[in-house]
DNA sequence: CAGTGTGAACTGTTTCACAGCC
DNA sequence: GGCTGTGAAACAGTTCACACTG
């Protein structure tokens, strides 16, 4: 096997827990807002309570990746913005295509909280002929028959499976099949492909579900945290 | 305060994991795919293959909430549909208010998955108004001053956020303040409330943010889970 | 015998508490 | 004094392994 290459100053993404990951990315959305607001500095405790964690969980997890605060002062709001989008990679952009044109693919087609953080869809595929050949937000909608053809020419990354259960599966194995590096699943099937691709998905029902949950037994409290998705076998 | 009434046959919600309650919505899911193919029962191994679990896993997060299989047998499908959804409270209809007619709130409005799953959506609101006074996808617009009126009139449970992030607290004190007991929330903004209400986030940019991670470092493997939430202060 | 339910062992994550630094 | 980074302790969640059941 090849050396575990990464790029330099990464870690060992199988030692960071995957809480961890999306507790980063919560630091970095109130990270900008703190920008925003003109905030040059912020202590663990101040970010950790803009959150709902501890100081010491935010301590915590930023130590997994570096030496990035400074004792007596605590975190300078640019430099940990740019530690933290460099360990998410975010610190380039990603392109993406987005496969399925239908309610939930147009919306987040114009959907601008992508762009924003380094995202950039930059084709769309239907299979539907009457929704191919036109231009959604900006956006170039292809038959699928292309999608291996675009994929390759536009460098694309990332595919966003946003079509019904059913086609799902074989949405998903076009994609690597073309050469993406990660799915973004959106419909209610659990995907699985050979390795080597990432995936995550995010099912809306259950989101609801978890909501359902928490108000059926025993109306009240306060309930949040993300859940559990299944890895592709 | 009042003892700890709950739905008979539910178990204290703070003692099960978030993450068991995430997995029930998968199992669910599984389920009705398999009664759906024509199988009337299930293993715990079958169920964990299916979803990337341990049978012991499955067999756990079930045990939580009572003895639902029959050893030697399995689980019938049908039978644990029904427990599943008494568990999550999806055995009845909720009813839903959506804020926000834009992008993401329009395609929500469209999303067969809800209703499928027990979840109506029943009103929408919108501040804009050349947004309002108008049916989307069978659904009523309305001003956001009608806002409390159609809440109460139409006993809506759950309100869905789907503004921009600068809006969004506010539209959740308002939500909050006509009476709703949950909150899905999808603009990037950490909310918080008093209490009482349960909250329920998803950041698509964080989702993005998993995936871009899991693939810049060391682009390999298979990377699936969902993650943490703060709770609201 | 195939398959559940579950205590006991284990692994992973969070919290605590304090040494070190600005 | 205020605040970080981090081992060690506490807690939570998962896996193991086996007694029990139809």
């Amino acid at each position: 096997m090849s050396s575990p290459k990464r790029k330099p100053g990464a870690v060992d993404p199988e030692s960071v827990p995957k809480a961890v990951v999306s507790r980063l990315s919560l630091y970095l959305r109130e990270l900008q807002h703190l920008l925003r607001d003109g905030q040059a500095t912020v202590s663990s405790s101040q970010l950790g309570q803009l959150l709902g964690f501890s100081d010491a969980q935010v301590r915590k997890d930023l130590a997994y990746f570096g030496h990035f605060g400074h004792p007596g002062i605590g975190y300078r709001c640019d430099e940990l913005v740019s530690a933290i989008r460099s360990i998410l990679g975010t610190d380039r952009e990603w392109t993406i295509g987005m496969v399925g044109t239908g309610n939930l693919g147009r919306a987040l087609l114009g959907y601008r909280g992508f762009a924003s953080q380094g995202f950039r869809i930059v084709a769309a595929f239907d299979e539907d002929p009457a929704r191919v050949n036109q231009t959604i937000e900006g956006v170039d909608v292809f038959p699928m028959m292309r999608l291996d053809e675009i994929v390759r020419d536009r460098a694309i990354s990332f595919g966003l499976v946003a079509v019904p259960a059913a086609a799902a599966q074989g949405v998903a194995d076009r994609l690597v099949a073309a050469g993406v590096t990660g799915i973004l699943n959106f419909a209610p099937v659990t995907l699985s492909f050979p390795s080597g691709v990432s995936l995550v998905s995010v099912d809306l029902a259950t989101e609801l579900e978890r909501l359902s949950f928490s108000v059926a037994n025993r109306g009240g409290e306060k309930a949040e945290e993300k859940p559990d998705d299944p890895p592709p076998e």
